[in-house]
DNA sequence: TTGATGAATTGATATACAATTGATTATAGT
DNA sequence: ACTATAATCAATTGTATATCAATTCATCAA
């Protein structure tokens, strides 16, 4: 017996579960890409100060979870083909200090019908829904998306909003994400920034325009983003 | 036994999965052509730094993956179908009217020995290359290249330098890059920057930090690059 | 035109060593 | 009973090297 063990853990989990959960967040956001290869079990334990056989737990956890491939004498394989946000892996918004748990907070929702800010409708009509978000509860970026009111047969909650988008279409409408472009450049933050959000930013602001298009190359969806850069960057990852 | 093997590939992929995931990128690229013979697989081990059987099995992974017609006797030929449809991401810089034909002028190449700017080479011997990039002729980026001068057996020529880098190291050196990350921002334009250079230009400037790895997981390349707001973005598009 | 020959190339297999995970056992704390 | 640590050995894979078999292809001669 060497540290802690469970005099200081009174509360928390059991070790390989905070691990196992740690992994599977990390996996499902995208930090850890599919087909990624773990460091060797001995390393990796020793890395995060525990026994190999407290991280065997975490790792068969995962395994049964069906995130991960063990395979003996090679290593452990990350397999992330069943969600749906793989997106996320490649380009996503996240602190300069890396990562981040998203959240977000609902600023409108409004229905409009005659707009010349986008254009991919074939019936005009469109849901501007206006959001905070935040990387591990700090204010992160503003963002304002725009949707097909077409598609939408299903009333919008808060909760679907507040959640991933892509995760509601996919369950409840049957369509899905195929094909994304991000365009990034620079502008100055929107007027309906709230005075308290990210006070101490500088009236320059990183700006994301995405296009998002379903299963069928129907445009389904145009989004704008403004990031605060001295907190947030946008990260693109080529495997 | 030869050099390394596995000492410094913790947490990379095995490298019979490297070179056929390479390969097989350059196949759905277009990089190779369908019905094109490869090198003999002796000729083509020696110029990777492997064994042939190493290189066997990835070429037998393109064979399952149906990329790779293998004829006894013969030689190894590309099958490109094009009906293959796996995730693929790219990003890049590119005019907001659309595309744009890259090209580069350099401003300066400066062997550097100390800096805090970067710090990923061994020796900490680096090569800083300066180059204003064009698209369609017209000043769209600024751009700071830092190699680990380790690597740079061959000494680089102008003609190297407009060309493209990776397929200079890939064919002369046998590395390639395996992986890309693309840290984007907002900043103020570099005090290098030519007054001519984009005289329009707002103060604020799209700022992206390229990390590159090779295929043994070594860090090959950092790069800065700012870009002017009113004539280019940056494109990041998803399968 | 035909057939034989030999060089070049890939196919297949075996060996040796290293690296990695699988599994078991023992020990101790809560 | 559950959790965590530690120390084993076994089983599998990864890589390098070597050797031989099978196939293709070009060349040459009849």
């Amino acid at each position: 017996m060497t540290t802690e063990q469970n005099a200081t853990r009174r509360g928390r989990l059991p070790m390989h579960l905070e691990i196992s959960e740690m992994l599977a967040r990390e996996i499902k956001a995208g930090v850890i890409l599919d087909g990624e290869k773990l460091e060797p079990e001995r390393v990796m334990a020793k890395r995060l100060g525990i026994a190999v056989g407290t991280l065997r737990k975490a790792l068969a956890q995962l395994h049964e979870n069906g995130l991960l491939e063990r395979v003996q004498g090679s290593g452990n394989y990350v397999r992330n083909t069943g969600t749906d946000n793989t997106i996320y892996g490649y380009f996503r918004l996240e602190l300069l200090t890396g990562g981040g748990l998203p959240s977000a907070t609902i600023v409108s929702v409004d229905a409009i019908t005659d707009t010349d800010t986008v254009r991919f409708s074939e019936q005009g009509d469109y849901y501007r829904i206006r959001r905070l978000r935040h990387l591990n509860g700090t204010g992160a970026a503003l963002e304002e998306i725009w949707l097909d009111a077409a598609y939408v047969t299903t009333p919008i909650t808060p909760q679907h909003l507040s959640d991933s988008l892509y995760q509601f279409y996919k369950s409840e409408l049957g369509i899905w994400i195929s094909r994304v472009e991000d365009s990034i450049s620079a502008d100055q933050p929107p007027d309906w920034r709230p005075a308290d959000f990210c006070p101490a930013a500088k009236p320059c602001w990183g700006y994301v325009e995405r296009t998002g298009w379903d299963q069928h190359g129907r445009q389904m969806e145009f989004s704008k983003t403004w990031f605060d850069t001295d907190t947030t960057r946008y990260l693109a990852r080529w495997k």
